[in-house]
DNA sequence: ACAATATAGCTTCCCGGGAAGCTATCGGGG
DNA sequence: CCCCGATAGCTTCCCGGGAAGCTATATTGT
């Protein structure tokens, strides 16, 4: 855990850092690019330093935080909609199509998520007054306490997890996501796809 | 995969940095953490400006990442299975087992990950010779060339991605994600967890 | 006023992964 | 030699999400 930071210029035909980290000097993601670099030679697979990493890490992350959901008997999707309904304020209503909006799934991915924690007494549905084509979602007694005791304890998980990095390396980590979140989502979305459920697998071969 | 949409933000009234990076100045997640300092003060959310972030980010790039496995034929299970079979190099074979502990998924899923990919003429199965309990998985020519490609294309789209970010900042977020990585490797497992599948609510309440 | 279109939520079907258990095989000890 | 536990892969069942389409209602244009 040396916090130190590195040789990070080193060899790499292209003239990118290679990128290699003071904490992961021979990690997984660092034996898989070592095998790349033995059979592709001809490409540059720096990024995957990154990418790789991030990828494994919040995989690694969400697998906590689920550990803390299961506590309370619930799971991902539905920890995030009470949360959701927690967040909105008194009287804790929502309609299903924003919850799915601010949770981002699909709105059949909320049904059956309201479905679920109706069933388990935690949410209401009721029509909405002023427009009958809409539901009003909203927190029972039991689903307040719920969440307001899993989210408590969530963040004292998060904190937990947080705790391994100094709160420089923390502030540096964050700005560094916001940055590259922003900057992604200034750019138009990426060249159209063109699908063939490998059914046609010569399409680039 | 989608999305983890999940509470972040950030901000905190308990003295440490609040986090606010240059490039996140008012985004999704810095609004989450507004609703809850209102809601519930009584908690430090700092830590989801990281965690939160982190993992919209992730989704975000998986997101990217697979709309070019798509343009294969490919989920991202295949891709990854098909780059685990051409990284370990001729003749291209590996074991179920060896196949699944690479990827980070069960062995019933790698099973019906192959099953996929032999159905569409990209790997083989046969039985092991020393051992006859076990089988060997190769790569056909097509799924050999199938590869080369898409991986071809898929590292030209991680340094598209990546490109967002300077070098130095690259550097950063590497080794700052490598670190905790590291650390948290490094820390026992999280608490016993003891679920009850959204029936027994009232565990923490 | 009425038809055309948009919208909200729900339903159906499919896909991919996890958990747990099954079968065949291997290896070691009596 | 046979029995026992360990191991490799596969099978079964379940769960949760996405895509697309359905129904009822609201809104807009003429």
């Amino acid at each position: 855990m040396e916090p130190r930071p590195n040789t990070s210029g080193h060899n790499d035909p292209f003239g990118h850092d290679d990128l290699s980290g003071p904490g992961a000097p021979c990690d997984h993601v660092a034996q898989i690019q070592a095998e790349w670099r033995r059979e592709r030679p001809d490409l540059d697979v720096s990024p995957q330093a990154v990418i790789g990493r991030l990828h494994r890490l919040a995989a690694r992350l969400t697998g906590e935080l689920t550990l803390v959901y299961a506590r309370y008997g619930l799971g991902e999707g539905e920890f995030d909609v009470l949360a959701a309904l927690r967040r909105a304020g008194e009287p804790f209503e929502r309609a299903p199509g924003e919850l799915a909006a601010h949770t981002m799934v699909t709105t059949g991915a909320m049904t059956k998520r309201i479905d679920r924690l109706e069933r388990a007494g935690l949410v209401t549905r009721r029509p909405a007054v002023d427009d009958r084509r809409g539901r009003v979602v909203a927190l029972t007694d039991a689903g307040r306490h719920l969440i307001d005791e899993a989210f408590t304890a969530h963040m004292r998980n998060e904190h937990r997890l947080l705790s391994l990095l100094s709160p420089e390396e923390a502030a540096a980590l964050q700005s560094l996501l916001a940055t590259w979140q922003h900057r992604l989502d200034g750019t138009a979305a990426a060249p159209a796809p063109a699908s063939a459920p490998l059914s046609a697998p010569g399409a680039g071969a």
